[in-house]
RNA sequence: GCGGGUGUAGCUCAGUUGGUUAGAGUAUCGGCCUGUCACGCCGAGGGUCGCGGGUUCAAGUCCCGUCACUCGCGCCA
């Protein structure tokens, strides 16, 4: 017989019954009624209940033991008397009578209690992960992780995608987020940097002629956290030779619809070849967000014509002076408290904005300071404008453009939550392309790069020449679900004639794009296939699938919001020989465990 | 860096306008119990009310500061 199990907790059934068995696994529940003890005995598989009475010398040795304590018990299958089956457990209509078990583990007292689903703090569980990790829900998301990470590159297998490593010891590149930089021992003052994406490494696959590589690739990023942010994380990083953007849109979209519904658990996912596009403008405009949630039906309207003579004295001095109006509905809110509308206005100057306006409506009679200033005749016209009805509230976001449009995406959101208007049975995906190659930075004076400058401005090199740099749109698309950003990419600039004209529309010199960037534009100049692809984010995509709010639930060891790891102790102070090794000197003592006592 | 929220038993939480010995559930320990499956019953131990200062006759409660965790902004694709 094994040492451990001819079993796993998950196996028997009325068929095994009167066989001997040997099953190992935690005590997750102990029941002890004296004379005969029920332990459901659990491993990765399920659950098993042992059963103990007077007779067996396995009684007192379970009975002592503490929950999580990891057994090998001995014993008989039986089948329960009837009226004793449990039918909400798979293995629930036998037990294991034990004959004898084996202590291979003792738990001490336990921080946090597995067989429950009471939440703990996420200190406590990141500290003792590894019996957080025993729990149902962590559990089963990081099972999720796995089989959505196996389906996805058999998925990319299948489509003729090749698998490829790239290097984790990297070279910092000036542009994109902070990078995490490793000293170099062989060379003193020099750094390595931890990818934040494989960028220029799968262009240079392209480059060398391996035609479509994909990766499920690590990434680095030494930036702050957010709920579905973390240092460290994966995407499923694709580029494809001699593509258009629509090749690499039907590419992917079967990819992540097929795996949305291969582990959606029912809910409806946007079918693969109709992903909605819409222009980034469009997006600002209608959803106050290039990551709009499109389960949300509220659209966003420009209402500053109808101010540009008002008695809203407030509004026409905006308008008056380049600001723009944006109305977000509020259907019917008839029945809403005037507290609702207050609440929402000081929610938005919580959120940091000078406001939100409102109006409201009740059978048709408008409501609020707005439509008295403005003149229920001119308030109905708006209302026409914009197909709202008798019963229908209306919000106003007001100001600068950029700030407008910020409020009134933040707004459309509240609303809609508010108003349960967001269903959640669905997953629904778009495309959010013709994103702007330069936007004017504000703090720097000068014309900038608004996204990757290595996309493709679209025109190529007659676009940069002829047009106004802030019209000029890239080939740069995102791939957004539910309001998450899935996945940013592009297709590519492989000419290092438009790269170097690009650049110096963003005030950089040929010189700039030589040494910043050398391995790419000297590979360019070898002969370089068109080339585009994408990179969507694995941690998010799971955290959508898992249904959960934040990514380090789907993630077996992640660091916590200040980019700590509780259970392992990094990042930590290292020895002064290590730092001697890599000829660093650090400015300011490493803190110490206890710290000597100050105030 | 900035703003919000939270911080009371190992854990989840309650704790009145400031008032006398800070409670419950759960976990732990002890006892009882032969059919439970979130078993049940009896009992016990367990508290720097995050920390520091202040106001007050009196602070878990009010004020100031600070720390930790978390959410958001900045930052970041």
């Amino acid at each position: 017989m094994h040492a451990y199990r001819t079993h796993n907790c998950a196996a028997l059934s009325k068929g095994n019954v009167g066989e001997t068995v040997r099953l190992s696994g935690w005590v997750h529940r102990k029941r002890d009624h004296g004379g005969v003890l029920f332990v459901d005995l659990r491993d990765h598989y399920g659950l098993t209940q042992i059963v103990a009475d007077e007779d067996s010398p396995a009684l007192p040795i379970l009975d002592g033991l503490r929950l999580e304590s990891v057994v090998t018990i001995d014993g008989e299958v039986k089948a329960r008397a009837e009226g004793t089956v449990n039918p909400n457990l798979p293995t629930g209509e036998i037990e294991v009578f034990a004959r004898a078990v084996t202590v291979q583990s003792t738990a001490d007292e336990l921080p946090l209690i597995v067989n429950s689903a009471e939440d703990y703090p996420e200190e406590t569980r990141l500290k003792y992960r590894f019996v957080d990790l025993r729990r149902e829900r962590v559990h089963n998301n990081i099972v999720l992780r796995s089989n959505v990470i196996a389906s996805l590159r058999r998925r990319m297998i299948d489509q003729g995608f090749t698998e490829f490593q790239t290097p984790i010891l990297a070279a910092s590149s000036p542009e994109g987020a902070r990078d995490y930089i490793v000293p170099s021992r062989l060379h003193p003052g020099t750094f390595y940097a931890l990818p934040q994406a494989p960028q220029m490494f799968k262009q240079l696959l392209m480059v060398a002629g391996f035609d479509r590589y994909f990766q499920i690739a690590p990434c680095f990023r030494d930036e702050d956290l957010r709920a579905d942010r973390s240092p460290e994380f994966y995407q499923l990083d694709f580029e494809m030779s001699f593509v258009t953007q629509e090749d690499v849109f039907n590419a992917i979209e079967p990819v992540l619809a097929g795996v949305f519904e291969e582990f959606s658990g029912g809910k409806s996912v946007t079918p693969a070849g109709s992903f909605p596009r819409i222009p980034y403008a469009e997006a600002m405009l209608k959803y106050g967000s290039d990551k709009p949630d499109l389960r949300n039906p509220l659209i966003i309207s420009d209402v500053s014509d109808h101010f540009q003579q008002s008695g809203f004295g407030l509004f026409e001095k905006i308008v008056g002076t380049g600001g723009v109006v944006r109305a977000i509905p509020a259907p019917g809110t008839h029945e809403k408290s005037r507290k609702f509308f207050d609440d929402m206005n000081d929610w938005a100057r919580k959120e940091g904005f000078a406001g939100l306006g409102y109006v409201t409506r009740k059978g048709g009679e408008f409501g609020g300071p707005i439509a008295k200033n403005h003149g229920p005749d001119n308030m109905a016209k708006i209302y026409a404008e914009l197909g709202l009805g008798e019963n229908d509230g209306l919000f106003f976001a007001a100001g600068k453009q950029g700030d407008a449009v910020k409020l009134a995406g933040a707004a459309r959101t509240r609303v809609g939550e508010e108003l349960g208007l967001i269903p959640d049975d669905r997953f629904e995906f778009c495309w959010i392309v013709d994103f702007p190659m330069f936007e004017y930075d504000e703090e720097a004076k000068k014309i900038d790069f608004s996204h990757n400058p290595f996309s493709m401005p679209q025109g190529e090199m007659e676009a940069l020449e002829t047009q106004d740099p802030l019209d000029i749109k890239a080939w740069q698309y995102d791939i957004v679900c539910n309001g998450y950003e899935l996945s940013s990419g592009a297709i590519r600039n492989h000419r290092p004639d438009i790269m170097y004209k690009a650049f110096e529309l963003a005030g950089y010199t040929r010189e700039d794009v030589d040494s910043n960037f050398s391995g790419m534009i000297e590979a360019f100049k070898l002969g370089a296939p068109p080339h585009g692809g994408s990179a969507p984010g694995i941690d998010r995509i799971v955290m959508l699938l898992a249904d959960e709010p934040n990514i380090r639930e789907v993630i077996a060891f992640p660091l916590n919001q200040r980019a700590q790891d509780l259970m392992m102790g990094a990042p930590s102070a290292v020895s002064a020989r290590q730092l001697r090794d890599v000829h660093i000197r650090t400015i300011e003592p490493p803190k110490q465990e206890k710290p000597a006592t100050e105030d």
